[in-house]
Parts: C-alpha cells; sequence; structure tokens
DNA sequence: CGCGTATATGCCCATCAAGGCATATACTTG
DNA sequence: CAAGTATATGCCTTGATGGGCATATACGCG
C-alpha cells in the first residue's frame, strides 16, 4: 500500500482528486473528463482507495466515489515546517523590496534582489 | 527531471530535506546520519539538486549542501483547496462531539450514523 | 607529484508502476 | 434469462527507480 505521498506523485491521481473535490463521480465520468480509458481510471481508484482518499458509494451499475481529504493531512504536516521557511524567504524579499522602494523599477515585475558574489 | 511531488514521495529524500532544514551539511554527514551509503545519498541529492529543493557550495574536498524550500510551493499550492476541506470536517466533528458532549459514548470513537440501506 | 579524503558517476540488477487490451463481474431491464 | 451498461481485474510490455559496487574525479597536503 503506498503513502499518501506516492499516490498523490502520480499526475493523473492527482487530477482525479481535483475532480472529485466537486463532489462525487462515477468512473464512466471521470474517465470522460480525463480523458483516460476506464481501467486506467479504475486503477487508479483503486490505488486512492487503498490509501483511503477516496471511497465509493454503489448506485446501480454504477459505482460513485467520492474524496476522502484526510489522509492528505499527512503531507501537510510533514509540508509544515518548510512552509514557515520560504515564508521567511518571501518575507524577507518583501522587505527588501519595500526597503528599496524609492529605486526606479527595472521591469514591470520586481526582480530579484542583484546577485552576490558566491 | 522529476516534479517535487515525486521528488519528494521518495522516503529517503524526505529525511534528506528533514536534515537539511537544521542547516546546510556535506554529504558524508547525511550519509553517516542517515544511514545510507554515500552513493546513495549523492545520487538522490543530484535528484534534489535538479528540482532545485537543494543547492550546493562547495568547501574544499567538500560539497555542503543546503535546503532550497521554493518549489515546495507548488505543493504546498495543490494542498490547499484539500486543506479547507479537510478542515471543515475537523470543524464539524469538534462542533459535534461538543453538541453530543453530555452524551456517554457509545464507544471511545464516535461511530458512524446507522447505515442505511440503499 | 603522489596520496588521502570527499564526492560523483557508471554499470548492473531487481523491483515496480502505468497503461493497453481483453475479459470477468455485477447490476438492470425487457 | 438474455442483453446491455458500468466497472473491476488479469496479463503483458515498457520504462523508470533505487540501491550495491566499483571506479572516476576533484581537492588539499606533505
Amino acid at each position: 500500500m503506498l503513502s499518501a505521498f506516492e499516490v498523490v506523485a502520480e499526475p493523473n491521481r492527482r487530477r482525479i482528486l481535483d475532480v472529485l473535490r466537486e463532489g462525487r463521480c462515477p468512473v464512466g465520468e471521470l474517465s470522460h473528463r480525463l480523458g483516460l480509458t476506464q481501467p486506467t481510471v479504475s486503477k487508479h481508484l483503486r490505488v486512492l482507495k487503498d490509501a483511503r482518499l477516496v471511497d465509493v458509494e454503489q448506485d446501480a451499475q454504477r459505482r460513485l466515489y467520492r474524496l476522502r481529504p484526510e489522509p492528505l493531512v499527512e503531507l501537510d504536516a510533514w509540508l509544515a515546517p518548510y512552509r514557515e521557511l520560504w515564508s521567511q524567504r518571501l518575507d524577507a524579499l518583501e522587505r527588501h523590496l519595500t526597503t528599496m522602494a524609492d529605486d526606479p523599477p527595472a521591469s514591470a515585475r520586481p526582480s530579484p534582489p542583484p546577485r552576490r558574489k558566491r
């Protein structure tokens, strides 16, 4: 069984989750909307189900898949300390730009601070 | 070149990043602290470098690797809408537990509502 | 310049994952 | 019960990955 990290590493699986974020959805519609064959979708859904990222509800012949976001908490938890790091960096950049606010901008978008010699 | 998603899908690479979060570190120390062979570490570092998740600074024979958290922003951005979903769920659970606070719990964990016939 | 240290790289192998295709299964309806 | 629809599963091929091991490369030092 794959970890949430590995499950979400696969682009098509992310796309499936993105669709399911809008609400439950049968396999056929996923297959159609994503341009993937039905077996491919079913296999990805199997992986997602094993990782508890989706669950299924049967509706006649169809199966409605529904998102279960909880396992993504693990991913978010791993990410959290890094989030602080890059926001520190962005804050620093912002402060820098504010300090430099009297400089005429060299371009429309703020360019990074002058490259320091390393 | 791997996406940030694929790069962090590998557990040892996450461990490397976790160590680098403490500050720059030479390959040998990573190898020692993680219990991985030096070639293995070097190969993972290569992948991390290609994904711009680390950069290198040369120090005599050693190479000091340093974390660059920016590419993780992509991961965080993908995650954001899901974060809202699960916090909604957790809020709902919390409200539920508060409301139910006077009920003697049937079990330690709240059980799901009675299964409906479909 | 030769040696030791630190790191990168190349080759090999085993594993695995993703998709194509065919087919099995399950449910519904006539 | 037969046929159709919706989905799951099995087999196969192909490509990629991680790690082990040996070796190449780079740097500093005596």
